[in-house]
This record gives C-alpha cells, sequence and structure tokens, in this order.
DNA sequence: ACCGACGTGAAACTTTCGAATGATGCCTCT
DNA sequence: AGAGGCATCATTCGAAAGTTTCACGTCGGT
C-alpha cells in the first residue's frame, strides 16, 4: 500500500487526483495541502510519497517545500507535478530533491505508474524533460544566483534601479553590479532584453 | 437536474470537476471533451452547461469554442473556468458569449452556485472578475494606435530605440515620441515598465 | 471652410542606465 | 589556509532613455 500526500492550492486539482488514485487498489491518499507550509507540516513519516505542486498562490513554492522535505531523514519521495515544463522548473525541482518531474496534462496512467515508480525508489522523469535536463548540462553555465534572480524579477515588474535599491534595502551601485552579472551569464546588454530572455528561458514568471 | 458538459485538456482537472459535481444530487456530468473542436461537437441539446477551459494545448482555444456554442440557437450556457485573470482573457470570454469566468483555484462551493446560477440563467462572474470588468470599462481611454503596440512588441523583444527606429525606417526621435504616447497611455514611465504593464493585460503575448 | 483631435515626426535638454574597475566581507569547498 | 563564488558598495564616464516642446498632415464633425 502506497500511502500518498496532495500537494496542491486548486481544490479541483486535489480532488481530481484523488478520484484517480481512489481506483487503484494499492493507492491511499492520506492526506492533503494547500499550500508549501502545510506539505512540509504533513510530511510526516507516514507518508510514501508526496505530490507536490510547484506553483502556489502565495508563501513557500513547490521547489522550497521539496527542499525542506527531503533534508529530512526519512522522507517520502517528492513527485513534482506542474503545468510547465520550463527548464528553471525543471532544474529547480530536481535539484530540490524531486524524484520525478510530470505535467499535469499527462495521461492518469503516467501518472500512476510514475508514483509507483517513485515508491520503489526510481527517479520518473518523463522522456521530454529527462532530455531537456540533458541539454541543460551541456549549456553553458549561465544559471543565475537568488539574488540575482530577485533582482530580474523586479526589473521585469518595471521598476528602476533605485526603485529596486530601494525595496531589497541596497545602494543603487548594487543593483546595478547584479544587473551586470545578469546581463553577462544571459548574453544580453540592456534590461528589457534580459527580461525577453529570461521568459523565454522561464527563468521568470509573468504576472 | 442539471446536465454538464466538462472541457478540459487535463485529464487531471476533468476528473477532479467530475468528483466535485459528482456529490450534488441536482448536477450530472453527461460528458467530456479534451479539445476545444470536441467541446463544440458535443454540446448538442441534451447538455444545460458547459464548464470550458480557455487554454488547450492545440488547436481551437477555449473562447471560440465558446463562440462557436453560443452562436447556435438554444445553445448550453458556457462557464468559463482558466487558471488565469488577465483582462484580455476575461475580455475576450465574456464577449465571446461566456455566462461566467471563474479561476480553477476558487473554492467548490463557489463552482457549484456558479454552474447552479448559469442554469437559472444568470451571469456568475467572480467577484474579482466583475471588479476587473468594471475597472476596465471606467479605465481611460488606452487603445494603443497600431504603429505604438508595433513600437511596444519589438521593446518587448528587447530591442533598443535605435534598433527599433532602423527596423521600422523611423528616425530615433519618432520612436521616442511613440513611447512617450505609449507611456503616458499604459500610464507607466519607462520602457520596462511599460511591458510588464501590456503583459499583464494581455496587450502582448509573451514567447 | 474651419476647428480640433490624433497619429506622426523632430529638436534640445535632463535623467537614468550600463561599462569598466576596484574593493570588502562572508561563505564553501578543497 | 587559500581559492573561488556571491553579495555588498563606490566612482567615473559615455551612451541610452525619457521629457519637453513644437510642427505638420489627415480626418471627422458642427
Amino acid at each position: 500500500m502506497i500511502r500518498l500526500l496532495i500537494a496542491d492550492d486548486h481544490p479541483v486539482v486535489r480532488a481530481g487526483l484523488g478520484a484517480l488514485f481512489a481506483t487503484e487498489p494499492d493507492l491511499i491518499v492520506v492526506g492533503e495541502a494547500a499550500s508549501g507550509e502545510e506539505a512540509v507540516a504533513r510530511s510526516y513519516a507516514g507518508v510514501d510519497i508526496v505530490l507536490m505542486d510547484l506553483q502556489f498562490g502565495g508563501g513557500m513554492q513547490g521547489a522550497d517545500a521539496t527542499r525542506r522535505i527531503r533534508e529530512r531523514s526519512g522522507a517520502p519521495h517528492v513527485l513534482v507535478l506542474t503545468n510547465y515544463d520550463t527548464d528553471a522548473d525543471i532544474l529547480g525541482a530536481v535539484e530540490a530533491g524531486a524524484a520525478g518531474y510530470l505535467l499535469k496534462d499527462a495521461p492518469p496512467e503516467e501518472l500512476i505508474a510514475a508514483v509507483r515508480a517513485a515508491a520503489r525508489g526510481e527517479s520518473a522523469l518523463a522522456p521530454t524533460v529527462a532530455g531537456r535536463l540533458e541539454a541543460r548540462q551541456n549549456a553553458p553555465d549561465d544559471a543565475l544566483s537568488s539574488r540575482e534572480a530577485e533582482v530580474l524579477t523586479l526589473v521585469a515588474d518595471g521598476m528602476s534601479n533605485r526603485d529596486i535599491a530601494r525595496q531589497l534595502f541596497l545602494s543603487e551601485a548594487t543593483v546595478k553590479s547584479h544587473l551586470v552579472h545578469i546581463f553577462t551569464k544571459l548574453q544580453v546588454s540592456s534590461r528589457t532584453a534580459a527580461v525577453a530572455s529570461a521568459r523565454e528561458r522561464g527563468a521568470i514568471r509573468s504576472a
């Protein structure tokens, strides 16, 4: 018997996953969570697999929750389940310790198979995802640091360097410094181009 | 008895909505559709309400499907159900003849109430959505001219004023002039903010 | 025929951004 | 202990971007 925890902020999705797994005799849903925090709190030892959404309406996001859960010993495996298959999301999830990365539009059989695989301790990456990861391995090292990503997000919201500095309690010089690094890593030379590039590769999420 | 058709390309969401409505004695799901085309085909007279997702993986999108369904006489009411609440999406759906606009993260009771309201012929806009529509009504006349939209698109791609001028066979001064008008209409004061604002209201589609 | 609104274009001027360089302190990994 | 990555801050300068103000058509209306 495989015990599941479903973490998703959409009640409809929780109900759907619950209904799906209810038809399988060896799977049982033992809990639900509507936020990242809740997911961490409910991932006690009696849970075998956590189905984790990456996007939550507010608070802790799925990747962080995954990290928190996995850093404990005897932690359940985490299967990430999301709408998007952007590089940044996938990489973040895998790096956070996810055993698998599934898309919400996947056929039910695939979900169920992935749950069973994860319960056996296997990694269950969708084929498209695996290919993407491989491509990422060969890509130049251009991962933004978390601080840089934070700055870039504010830039994408249209804030000026001064605004960003105030918001993050930094000097304007520091913001510029971060931007230089961002430009270098993204191989661009203006803030709008950086935003365009980041959107393309899924490093930032539109409002 | 209210007969429902569920149109969504995510099996999980279909299952979730099905499970949700199964608990209500006066609601019955009489069909499912995984694409816009399928939704149109299955919206025969025996259906009272269509739950319509706006985003489909490919082919006909929800707004077009809604239009097709509603243009027939004796057509079922269409409740649009989506992840995003951008102005453009909402406006498009309502204009296509949707009786309601709901977000997927809405609580189940709200969904069910909306279905019943739609079955009675009432309009069931989520409060947040209604407010947004109203705001749109009162908003200053901020429609961009086609030339302005053209410029803004290039800005969103990260091009400099000089690049844009060259591409559109203009002087740099003219590009700036267009930008001034764009800023005024969007009520912002920088190019990146303009792009953010345009993305928010759906005037620009990200790559 | 006149007026005004609007899209378009343009100059001069101010502010912000980005490039280049350098420096400090704090981590982690080796 | 040393190397390297990251975050922080500073100064200087030239290049963009943004502001202000003006001008010229075209079009619709009273």
